[in-house]
Formats: structure tokens, sequence, C-alpha cells
DNA sequence: ACATTGACTAATT
DNA sequence: TAATTAGCCAATG
């Protein structure tokens, strides 16, 4: 991607959002604030505004998340991005990420598919894919 | 500098 | 499980 074009105030930011969009593989998903945690990780670039939230990725996702794999990046509850569950449905079943209900009313099943960042200790995942 | 808004989250009911 | 409420941070007018 040319990013040259871009003049945002945080380019580094985007960047860094979509390059961890671009880790998370096919049938897997990963919610903002996962995403938003991934960076804090790299630190120098949260180091600009401090901590990063959400809400954040969410933005850069909206206006740059056309050319990576948005439908990847989902909402806490599995749900995917407003606007664009119908969308999504599409690219889950193609992709064969876990679902869960029918498509009028459906989450991604974030147990399975949720890329473990950090889920803390206590929680037992039992993750059989493969 | 204040008010509004947004592809959010966690806790309550 | 779903709907509501309050908290959250940074961009925008």
């Amino acid at each position: 991607m040319t990013w040259d074009d871009v003049k945002d105030p945080s380019p580094a930011f985007v960047q860094a959002v979509l390059e961890v969009v671009r880790t998370i593989p096919p049938g897997r998903v990963m919610t903002y604030g996962d995403v938003a945690d991934e960076i804090g990780d790299h630190a120098d670039l949260a180091e600009a505004t401090g901590s990063y939230g959400a809400r954040m990725v969410g933005q850069v996702m909206a206006r740059y998340g056309s050319g990576v794999a948005w439908w990847r990046v989902i909402r806490a509850t599995g749900q995917p991005p407003r606007f664009h569950e119908e969308q999504a449905w599409t690219y889950y079943i193609d992709e064969g990420t876990p679902l869960i209900g029918t498509q009028e009313s459906y989450r991604v099943d974030l147990n399975r598919a949720r890329c473990q960042a950090g889920p803390e200790a206590g929680s037992q995942i039992s993750l059989d894919l493969f």
C-alpha cells in the first residue's frame, strides 16, 4: 500500500493496525481491543498518545481498513463491524470461521476463532483446531 | 476550550 | 442471550 499520499496525524498508528490485521490467519479473528493490545506490545507507537483504545482501532479500520481483511477484526461480543455484518457473513463462510447462530442473528465463536493474544491464566480454552 | 461523534468494552438488568 | 448504561480516547467542528 502506498501511504505516501496519506496525510493523517498518526500514519504510524494506521500502519501498525493494518500490520496486525495482516498477521491474522484465515478462519481466525481478533477483537479491536486485542489488536490495540498487540500494537501496545510495540510500545514505540503507543508512546505517541499514551495507550490506544479499541475505538481508535475502529476509526482507523473505518478509514483505511479497505485494503485488509477487516472482517477478521471484530467486536468483543463476536459481532462483525456495524454496517458490514452481512458482508462479513459471506467471508466467514468462505474461510470456515466458526460461527454461532443463524445469518439473521449470528456471532463469531470467539472461544475458537479468537487469536490468543493474552487470555490470562485461569481460563482454559480447548482449542482443537488441527 | 467545549461539545459531538465513532467499525468499542464491560457490567447490569 | 439480548437490550441498556456508563466509561473510554482521540478526532472534528
